[in-house]
This record gives C-alpha cells, sequence and structure tokens, in this order.
DNA sequence: CTGAAAGCGCTAACAT
DNA sequence: ATGTTAGCGCTTTCAG
C-alpha cells in the first residue's frame, strides 16, 4: 500500500559512504576519477542500501538515453518477429534498449510512433516504412539530429541507410525455373499499396518490390517474354484482398499458371484460397513464396521460397545505428542477397488451364 | 553535422508566447488552470516553434513513463510475436509504451532486463519469466511498488496476477481422443526446464504445464490407466534435445504411439524427426501440439492442436497492468480456456510398434 | 488565472 | 582526487 517509496539516490549513497555527491556519482556511474579507497567505499554503501541509478536521470542529463525506436509494421509477423530478434540482440550487446512500436502498417499511427519514440528521446530509430512517399515524419528525425535506419524499404527522397535483401537476382532465377516448366504467365501478389493498378516498373519507385519484379521481367525478357502488367497485383494486405485478387487472376481469359507471393502472410492465404478452389500445387498450379520459415518445409509440396537473412538484417540495422551514435565510420553495407531455395511446389505447367472453382 | 541540434523548450514557448513558463507548461501539458486566451497564444507559439515536450523531462518530474517493460524468451517464437502484438496493441490505446526485452530463456538475462527496465522507470512489468523458482528479481519489482503481471507461468510464492490459459481441460479432452483411438503410451516433450527427470506431477509446480499432465492423467485414469513417468520429458529447448529425447523414447521397449509437443517449436523439430525416421503422421504416430497458427492447417495432415487465445492475453495483461496503474479495481481475470482443435494428426493406432528408424 | 521558485536524480564544469 | 555548483526540461507547490 506504500505508495511511492522513495528511491535510494546517489546523494543517499554519497552520505552512507561519507564522500561528496559528485564523488559518489562519479564512482557509481564509473566515470570521473576516483581512488580505490573512495570507489570500494561508496560501492559498499551501494550495495548495504541497495542502490539502483535513475535510468531517466541520468538520460536527462547526459542527453543520451540508451535505447532505440524500432518500428515495425507487424510484430506478429514472423518476417518482423525475426527481424526485432535481430535488432534487439545487437541492441543488448551494445547495452541499448528497444522501445517497440507496432504500425498494423498505417501510415498516421507510423507517423504517430516516430513522432512519441523522439518525444522519448530514443538515440536512434529503425523504422520498416509501411509507404515508400511518405518522408516528412523521417525528415523530422534526421532534422533533429538523431540517428536512423531504414529496414526493408526505402523511402524517396530520404539520404539514410536502408538494411534490405537484394532481390534482383533471386527473382530471376525463380522466374527461369518457371520458365523452365512452361510458365509465363506469372503473377506476383504483394501487400504494397498502389492507388491504381500497376502499369510499368516506375510505378513501384525503387522498391524491393521493384527489384522482385525487374527480376522477374528480365527472366521473362531472356525467354523472348513480356510481363503482362495486370499479373502484377499490389494491395494483397488481407484475406478478403487476396480473394479478390484470386477471383479476377483465376477469371481473366488467360489466367496465371504461376503465383508468387510477396510474403509469408500473402502465400498462406494464397494456399488457404488455392485449396477452396480445388487447385494443387504444383500440379494445377506454381507458387513461390518470398522469406523462409520452418514450416514450408512441412506443408505439403514443401514450398519453393526466397529466403532473405533476416535475423542478421536485425542485426546490421541495429549495429549500423549504434555504430552511427558512436559517431563510428561505417564500413559499406553488406550485400544481403536473397537467395531461391527450391522445394516442391514449382511443376511443370499442365495443359488444363486452371479454371475458376467456385 | 550540427551537433546537439538544442531543441525547443517550454521556456521558448513560453518567452515566444509572452507567459510564464509555468502557464506555458500547463497550456502545453493540459493541466493547470488556462485561460482560453493564454491558451491558443501558447499553442500558436508551439507550432510556430515546433515545439515537442521532452518525455523524459517529464517522466523525471512526475515520476511516471507512460511505458510497460515486457520480457519474453523469445520474440522470435510466434507465440510471443502474437502476445506482444495484443499488448502493445493494448498499451498503445492507452497511451503507453512498449519496451521489449528478450531474454533467450536466460535466468540471468532475464534478472538483468527486469532490473534494467527497472532503472528506466517503466511503470509497469509483463514477464513470462523462464523459471517458475525464481523469483527474487520479481519480487524486488513487488517490493519497489511497481505493477507487475506474469504471462503463460506463475512463479512461486509471488503474489501477482497471472495471465494465462487453463489447460487441464482440453488436455483431458486432446488424450481422451487419443485412448479412443487405442493410445494409451502417450508421450508430451515441454521446453520446461527440469533437473531431473519427471517422476510425479508435483515435480511441476503449479505450472500451465503441470495442467497439461494433469488432464492427460485424469484422461488415462479414466480409461483405467497410469501415466508412464518417463513418457513425460522436460527441457526440450532445441532440436538437438529434441532429437536426443526421440532416440530414446523411441528405443524403450514400448515406445509410445502418440506425441504432444508443448509449443510450436517443439512440434517443428518433432515434424523433421518423425520425418527423418521415416515415421508418418497419423499412420504410425499421432501428434497433438500446443497452440495454433495458420500454418497448422496446411501441413498434411493438418495438425489437431490445443489453441490458446494469445492475443486476448496479451492485450488482457496489459490492460490490467494499466488498470493496476492507475488503481483501478480489477475485475476477476477472465477465463481463457484452451481449446482442443481436431484436424488430421490423431489416427488409430497400428499393430506394428514403431521401431527407431534411423 | 498567473508567476516565481523549488526540485526530480543525475552529470558536468569548475574549482580546489 | 575531491568537492561545489549548475544545470537538463519538465511539473509542482506556493503566493499573489
Amino acid at each position: 500500500m506504500s505508495e511511492p517509496i522513495r528511491r535510494c539516490t546517489v546523494a543517499d549513497v554519497a552520505r552512507e559512504a561519507k564522500v561528496s555527491k559528485a564523488q559518489a556519482a562519479r564512482a557509481l556511474g564509473g566515470y570521473g576519477a576516483v581512488s580505490e579507497e573512495v570507489a570500494s567505499r561508496v560501492q559498499t554503501a551501494a550495495r548495504r542500501l541497495g542502490y539502483r541509478p535513475n535510468e531517466l536521470a541520468r538520460s536527462m542529463s547526459t542527453g543520451r538515453s540508451r535505447s532505440l525506436g524500432v518500428v515495425v509494421g507487424d510484430i506478429e509477423n514472423p518476417h518482423f518477429g525475426l527481424a526485432t530478434r535481430g535488432i534487439s540482440d545487437a541492441a543488448r550487446q551494445a547495452g541499448y534498449h528497444v522501445i517497440l512500436a507496432n504500425t498494423d502498417e498505417n501510415p498516421e499511427t507510423e507517423r504517430n510512433a516516430v513522432r512519441v519514440l523522439m518525444d522519448k528521446r530514443v538515440d536512434g530509430l529503425i523504422v520498416a516504412p509501411c509507404r515508400s512517399n511518405d518522408n516528412a515524419h523521417l525528415q523530422e528525425v534526421i532534422n533533429a539530429g538523431r540517428a536512423l535506419v531504414l529496414f526493408d524499404r526505402m523511402v524517396a527522397g530520404l539520404e539514410v541507410e536502408v538494411i534490405s535483401a537484394r532481390f534482383e537476382r533471386a527473382a530471376e532465377r525463380a522466374t527461369q525455373r518457371l520458365i523452365a516448366q512452361g510458365h509465363h504467365r506469372i503473377a506476383y501478389l504483394t501487400s504494397l499499396r498502389l492507388e491504381r493498378p500497376y502499369e510499368r516498373l516506375t510505378d513501384l519507385g525503387s522498391s524491393p518490390v521493384a527489384q522482385r519484379v525487374a527480376g522477374m521481367q528480365r527472366a521473362l525478357a531472356q525467354a523472348g517474354q513480356v510481363l503482362d502488367p495486370g499479373l502484377v497485383r499490389a494491395n494483397a494486405t488481407n484475406r478478403e484482398a487476396i480473394a479478390r485478387i484470386c477471383d479476377e487472376l483465376f477469371s481473366r481469359p488467360s489466367p496465371p499458371t504461376a503465383l508468387m507471393a510477396s510474403d509469408n502472410l500473402i502465400a498462406l492465404d494464397l494456399l488457404r484460397e488455392l485449396k477452396r478452389r480445388g487447385l494443387e500445387i504444383p500440379r494445377d498450379i506454381s507458387l513461390v513464396m518470398y522469406d523462409d520459415f520452418p514450416w514450408t518445409e512441412l506443408v505439403t509440396p514443401a514450398l519453393t521460397v526466397i529466403a532473405q537473412p533476416v535475423y542478421a538484417m536485425g542485426h546490421e540495422a541495429a549495429n549500423r545505428l549504434i555504430r552511427q551514435l558512436h559517431g563510428e565510420a561505417s564500413e559499406p553495407i553488406p550485400n544481403f542477397d536473397a537467395e531461391l531455395i527450391e522445394r516442391g511446389s514449382i511443376g511443370p505447367v499442365t495443359c488444363a488451364t486452371p479454371r475458376q472453382g467456385r
């Protein structure tokens, strides 16, 4: 019931150790010059009193909070779970803490989160932005002189480091494999928000999604084919949207014979949707998913995926951010190359065009 | 290059609005009494100057940081991903932030994390403790008068709210189903750390694991059977451990005909291990897993699982914590009943005892 | 309703 | 090496 419980402060320790407050603080904080004698007396006193530093006060005077803000779309998504793990492992090792903010892939929430984290005086920010053209709030971060690293996606007009895998090569290879099996109508589904139907590569800016589509395009070009823009579908953000996209895709005169899912959530919904329509992988349709998780090996057929080193990327993002904070020179960003892992979800295209079930 | 960039403070706003610092602070913080006149002048000045409050300073004087510490074993585990999502959604709604700490299921790291979070002056803590008998650091939290809610597991000798699903009923039902299919040697694998081989229910304290085993026991008893203690295996914390446990289990004179995996990580490893041994589910062996995730429906066969409302539990944990902080009376903790979801991984026991493949 | 001044717990000059 | 004195930016008495 006793309410605030005045915690013991440096002043208390100083009194107990019979030294000045400053000296006690130095011994406790391990920063100035302190004699052995005094140091041990202070340590003893601190232990006896159960002293714990008030990090808030410390941050207040130093101006640094030793905490990193992490802003992701959805921590429930294992992709971000893994990334966050990488980030927080690196942070902990360097003595930093992680303040997590979920944006629900909502730009408004993201703006807000970034602002509040700044108000909390995080030393730096790792943001997986949900929009690539919405940079005002992130520019503010830079203007305020706070460190910033982007994760997964870049943002137009923002000169900051971006940690993101390189997808073009793997996308190209995956498409080649598909083509080798006779596919040429290959649809690509992404959760990227686009106001208008996809028309050309430049609609995608320089996002990773652009790399993925570019890779497809290149592989198709090598085979003397062109990518039908109508097969690149954005806004695959939830089950209903994905069902709708499937409806449209499969009611085309020439429906796709292969699907590429831009993330595991899309793949999961797609798998359900295909099952519902009685379409069997890889007999009736082929599937490639971006990202790799343990379960992809265990579904039937095992999924052919384009893996990216998400944990390592998170780790690197945090390390770079921290290096920025310490004013250390940053080496070039390592190449995180996405990698095609072939399992069983690509099969030869069948003569029978899969028609819409339902 | 300009280093610290002195951010604008209440003093600046006050000067600009030609009022006292105190008055500006009141207008900005929305607390004391302020005339319309002054309020609007201050707001205007604040906007013009791009004022943003320093939450650190605010916390410093109020003693409250509006942030919650969340300590979990492994954010990469979708179980905790979901829980964290529930927590942070509830927190955000109430204007709180979440500071996340990963313990890697390591007691030492956990103690440390709890301490540092306390030092950062979080208002309250949600902890998924990795040990049920290690309560000193958590007792400190209580002694310091800080709010605490436990997640998933309880801790001996600690009088705090625990949010955890109730498993006995579902465990019993699952076991009944198994028995109905002729199983009676049912093994249970948990990541719970136990120094010595399991012998009796009391070895498990009052953990959820105890509920699960109790449920099994009860169902077996109803069928006139007893649970062989050798089939309850703790320390299934990683792939190697799980492989070793399988070795032991399947080299018994009478190996188990059904397996219950205490979490999704164990199930994943088990699935791999069974495949490696050429054991097919549900023909050669049956499997039930705790927790439910989208992919469990998509593996072949679809997994029979014991689901728990993890998101809701996280949400509730945060809400209760916040209610504690506000000194509001807490209603009784709702019952989060785990639920058996029958899919395809339970089959009839076959005559041929599965022998070790290797 | 408004203002002056004290203080949260710490670090950082500046002396000694 | 040690002590003294100011702050950090905010909230909070306490007067008026």
